[in-house]
DNA sequence: ATTGACTCCGTACATAGATACAGAGTTTAT
DNA sequence: ATAAACTCTGTATCTATGTACGGAGTCAAT
């Protein structure tokens, strides 16, 4: 449908024109055909696509998580098995990032309260109340 | 209390000396006075330092982020309107974070739900579904 | 008092993810 | 039909976040 030129994409993606050469590079958005000695040209899907990785990247997937992520979506006709147990994989992952940050935004709603009480914090133990338990106890190496 | 050496400080902490030292000459944690002409040691509260900016950066924080998120705890006993003010932008951008993730994460969702219906997966309107409104619009460049 | 493990400092290298630039071609508005 | 703005390819550079290394000093156990 539209016709965007690379500037344009970029523009209402929110990125600069060289990210966008840089993901089609790193296969995250596929190289228009381009008419020969011309200007390629994109779809609104791309603009979709490009928000998405922006998005998906502030959230702290890696550029290699989320070209799995987008081609959990596209390459769904396959073999559907796989396909699921991919994505349950993905759900899990991301159950877990949520969780922290749950326990972190607990914390610092902790530290707010404390401040509201007093409007004047004492030496607040924050290192403490975020450290202790605000995370899921790992095993460290 | 304890009085550990990097290489203890980092193996309880759960990462490298070397991003120890890294962390000291960016400013994440301070430099410990050292005997002249002998090793530098640690107290168990850098553990904890250390262990939430390793957990802070897993969620996405960068370490310019992460520094702020100590000194709000360290500053504390200063300007706690001022405190209060960060600490409430941070669980915002927190809670944008989760939204996305859960929004992610249902889309996903139903991508296996679809999987198992018909053992033949559909076209998953992933994109969609975390694209829009996930995060607060930005003013693009 | 010597050996092995550890630490120090400075600097170099690594990786992901862009970002910038040079020099040439293309489009578009006037 | 020309100038401004944009795009092309290829390459180089930048930032964040470490990681590795060399050569010298220190500690602790035997």
């Amino acid at each position: 449908m539209s016709n965007l030129t690379i500037g344009a994409l970029a523009k209402n993606a929110g990125v600069g024109v060289e990210t966008i050469r840089f993901y089609e590079r790193q296969g995250l958005i596929e190289q228009p055909q381009k008419p020969i000695g011309s200007f390629r040209h994109y779809s609104e899907d791309v603009v979709k696509r490009v928000r998405f990785i922006r998005r998906a990247k502030e959230l702290g997937f890696s550029l290699q998580e989320i070209d799995e992520l987008l081609n959990l979506s596209l390459e769904s006709g396959q073999n559907c098995n796989e396909v699921r147990t991919l994505t349950e994989a993905k759900i899990l992952d991301i159950s877990c990032k949520i969780d922290s940050l749950e326990k972190m935004k607990k914390a610092l709603s902790r530290l707010v309260l404390a401040c509201d009480k007093q409007n004047q914090t004492q030496i607040c133990p924050i290192i403490e109340s975020i450290v202790e338990g605000a995370l899921p106890q790992e095993n460290y190496k």
